[in-house]
DNA sequence: GCCGCGGTGTCCGGAATCGGACACGTGCCG
DNA sequence: CGGCACGTGTCCGATTCCGGACACCGCGGC
């Protein structure tokens, strides 16, 4: 599957730079000047660089977490990372705390941009894959792995734990291949 | 259920600025100069304020970091808040990275400062609860409704998605009471 | 109109799951 | 040693759950 990662950011030089420096981190990189295209189709891309500041002189970023709010309510999935140039530490924990997957100050390194973008792409798809998985079967299986760690091996305390009787366990760990 | 607050600082006075500051927060605060009563007992404390540097004169925060990983294995739910004076943007992002829940400058604000030790609070509490319902059923609860919101109401596709035939879905969605 | 489509709600015989009980192993204490 | 608490692994009759099938409904299109 390809990946995909898109940079928002007003400055066509910053768009330039940046697309620049992510060229070989992704299958694509697109860029934008305005968060758009990103709130009509976040399922598109596997991460974001956003940047905070869109109106002329804002520099307090309130429109960066706008537009990471609205990004979260339509695709929780998808990675976001910020970056602004005007960034203090309460802006950077803000942006955290809402939910952004990193938080990189202009003007950047490009080796840990980069690597920040990866980490970004692995976090979405680790998320994406999750939240597919609402299956049950699946999740019950993931369930008894951890109260199985979690009571290390002791059959009897993660059956109460998960809420059924021993035997019952030993069948489901069976049939899951445990 | 009577909360309880924990902060850790090497510095007395801090310690009891930071206790008197939180006096109204919770039902119970005390105060340590290391981190080891609270490696010892995490499960004690239902928020823990954190200094990142002990060792004199250290300033980039490795130490805070470090017992900050300890306690996310120790016991996952506990939210930590980390305090620091030499904080960075860079530091803050780490910190909250590894899972912490807040990250606050010295010197504080006192009301700010109790607002984040209450919302660290609740959201120990919050992780506590989901994490001892482990619960099969509860969980399977849980994913039911969660698929029935995502598909809005239509049951055939939410039981494709759960990984079980219509009527199995509608047998239990009523054992489940929905 | 009327057919096809995609949805809902329900039925029932066969299959799978349940959980109490059993046999057994092991470590601890009086 | 004997008793006992706690664990594992397995058995089997009763119970539950499964899912294909059926009847029905509302809607869009020829």
């Amino acid at each position: 599957m390809p990946t995909t990662l898109l940079i928002v950011d007003d400055d066509a030089d910053v768009l330039k730079a940046a697309a620049a420096a992510l060229a070989a981190t992704a299958d694509r990189v697109e860029t934008a000047a305005t968060p758009e295209t990103l709130i009509a189709r976040p399922e598109a891309y596997d991460a974001v660089l956003l940047d905070m500041n869109f109106a002329i002189g804002a520099r307090d970023g309130a429109e960066g977490l706008d537009v990471l709010d609205r990004l979260q309510a339509a695709d929780p999935a998808l990675s976001v990372v910020l970056m602004t140039t005007y960034g203090g530490v309460s802006l950077a924990v803000q942006a955290l705390k809402r939910g952004a997957a990193d938080f990189v100050l202009k003007p950047w390194r490009n080796e840990p941009l980069a690597e920040a973008m990866r980490a970004a792409m692995a976090l979405t798809a680790e998320r994406r894959a999750s939240g597919r998985a609402l299956n049950l079967d699946d999740l019950e299986k993931r369930s008894i792995e951890r109260a199985m760690l979690l009571y290390d091996g002791n059959v009897s305390h993660a059956a109460a734990a998960l809420g059924l009787t021993r035997p019952a366990l030993y069948r489901r760990m069976e049939r899951h291949g445990l």
